[in-house]
DNA sequence: ATAAAAAATTTACGCGCGTAAAAATATTTT
DNA sequence: AAAATATTTTTACGCGCGTAAATTTTTTAT
């Protein structure tokens, strides 16, 4: 037999010296079988170098191998982070990832669904658009397939949420802020798509009302995914001489504020917390760009790797447990403060 | 039949009325059956929620519908938008976009390559790690999968390249600061695995010759693919006072010159063109985050959307042609000055 | 050494679809 | 209307592997 040239299960089984149905066994699980059958096939599979056919495979199996993870908009590099964890985890547990991208569109997100169900995949991971996804499609994917959502939750609709902890994320930044200067004032989108925005303004309020100080929100036009512009123009319209309530921002998250402090900056508006700065700038996410805006940005952290591997451990949960729980679990990680020079 | 109960084509066909070929046929190709066969087996699509097993569909065809996609590191934003960009064309010729990422390691690049040649896909589209990459690994790849190289080229490998024309990215940089100010000091990393990053620097001191000039270069010392956090820490250490030979400094990336802004923010140091400035920076790719440093960058854009649609449009060429060209060719596209503040 | 347990083998069937060849039917052309 | 052409159906086989049941062989325990 050639040593490239084998082609199935059969030719490789024959070669070894070893039945078809043992080899099969070895290759979903390798312990199942005889240390002295799982070295000759192992010394056999580095001469001569067969895989198994995993269409072969995956038209056999109930369950896949597959694991699929959607994420919102790529081109973000928080979700490009967070896919990465969760890659590296599914990998760890023996399954194959499959990311998609939804691009900030709804029709992609339905389609990313579609493209998945056929998969078969044994779980999912979704981290769905928020607001401008079909909830419908959603939920009717998740009676077909076993889902997690995970960073941005919709009420009732997957089998476990595993996210952040808003009000830790805002209640540290507001307190810290508050501490060191000035009441912070809270700069948003009017209309965020995103859940964890509301969450966030609705913390902003309810930790304003605890420390009994009023609440100040600029609330700022603009739809998509394309913060950094939308922080960015929201910024150059509010920040006339004397518009702002206070001389310290809390921006909703990150990446509006790499937006607002590029319009700072071309304002000549001075940002920092030293003795000569006018303003304070402050936000949440802890993007991997926050470190090198101007100033570097004072922001509150999530915790990626515990997001991640929390959500891959429940996944599996989920597919041990036959693809149901019982009750849908939420699991929310709190923020940890990065002090850094804009605040 | 109930309505979603449709296991496999033989019950859909039966529902329909019509024999399996034929539905096979048209799920192959919806217009080489009958208009009337067609509405028909469309209707019935409407009724019975049914899809063709993928699986059961990619064992027995020699050449799948997928088509691998393959970037060096996912979390840089530029590896995004092409991706998306990519991924789009290739849905538009009908095929199934499957896409990686090295994460910036050589043996995640082979992990890769090696489950992308278990889909066997119809073609791959790769942007290799560069200098990192296992060339034997990625020669032996191209052997069995027909594959284009697009924006970093390895000599010989793949069936032709699809990349940016360095050459056109830092003369146009080179001549426009060259004319409006002092000349450029080249700032890159001394040992770059990039070979783009090699092209430019080539680039700019074939140019400083052409023009008669003096070159000047800082090469900062980092490996890896945290560029920002590269450039940075090399720019704290070479921003000394008259440290430079030239008060214009032209970075060999982006990501570089956002860590070089950032790092003269911390230290003071007027960036721009205004008469107060000390130092103007421009720099190459046209990141999606070079519009929110601080001053706003001036850079050389590439034509994403070409790169893209020639990289897929060529992809498919070789898929047609057997997956063999007689000569590789490689395609360049220039460079588009974005003149913003930083220069 | 013998019995009990574990592992491997043999045999056999099924998965859902591609596809080839021959026959039957429908459509278009003359 | 008949002939020529195109399409569909029927029939049949194969793809590569999962998996179950019965049997044989090997390993472990007594």
């Amino acid at each position: 037999m050639d040593v490239d040239d084998i082609k199935n299960m059969d030719e490789f089984a024959s070669v070894v010296g070893i039945s078809r149905p043992t080899i099969s066994k070895y290759f979903n699980d390798a312990d199942s079988v005889r240390p002295t059958t799982r070295l000759k096939i192992e010394e056999a599979l580095k001469k001569y170098k067969y895989r198994p056919n995993i269409y072969a495979i995956n038209q056999n199996r109930k369950l896949t191998k597959n694991i699929g993870i959607i994420v919102p908009y790529l081109a973000d590099p928080f979700f490009a982070e967070i896919a990465r964890f969760l890659e590296r985890r599914v990998l760890d547990f023996g399954f194959m990832p499959s990311l998609f991208s939804a691009h900030g569109d709804t029709d992609i997100e339905k389609t990313s669904l579609d493209t998945l169900r056929s998969l078969r995949p044994a779980g999912v991971l979704l981290a769905p658009l928020g607001r401008a996804s079909d909830k419908r499609h959603i939920e009717e994917f998740c009676r077909d397939v076993p889902t997690i959502l995970f960073d941005s939750n919709i009420e009732g609709i997957g089998e476990a949420f595993i996210g952040s902890d808003n009000f830790s994320f805002v209640s540290q930044t507001v307190e810290y802020l508050n501490r060191t200067g000035s009441t912070p004032t809270f700069f948003e989108m009017s209309d965020p798509a995103n859940p964890n925005a509301i969450k966030r303004r609705n913390a902003y309020l309810a930790m304003m009302k605890q420390l009994e100080l009023e609440p100040h929100m600029v609330q700022i036009e603009g739809s998509g995914w394309e913060f950094e512009e939308i922080g960015r123009a929201g910024a150059l319209k509010i920040l006339k001489p004397d518009a702002l309530p206070t001389d310290t921002i809390l921006c909703s998250n990150d990446r509006l504020a790499i937006g607002l402090l590029s319009a700072c900056y071309e304002l000549g508006i001075r940002v920092g917390r030293e003795k000569d700065s006018e303003l304070r700038v402050a936000s949440h996410d802890d993007h991997p760009y926050s470190k090198f805006t101007c100033p570097s940005l004072t922001t509150a952290a999530h915790d990626y790797e515990s997001v991640a591997s929390q959500s891959v451990d429940t996944l599996f949960k989920l597919i041990e447990a036959g693809g149901r729980f019982n009750n849908r679990e939420e699991k929310l990680f709190a923020a940890r403060l990065i002090m850094r020079d804009s605040a």
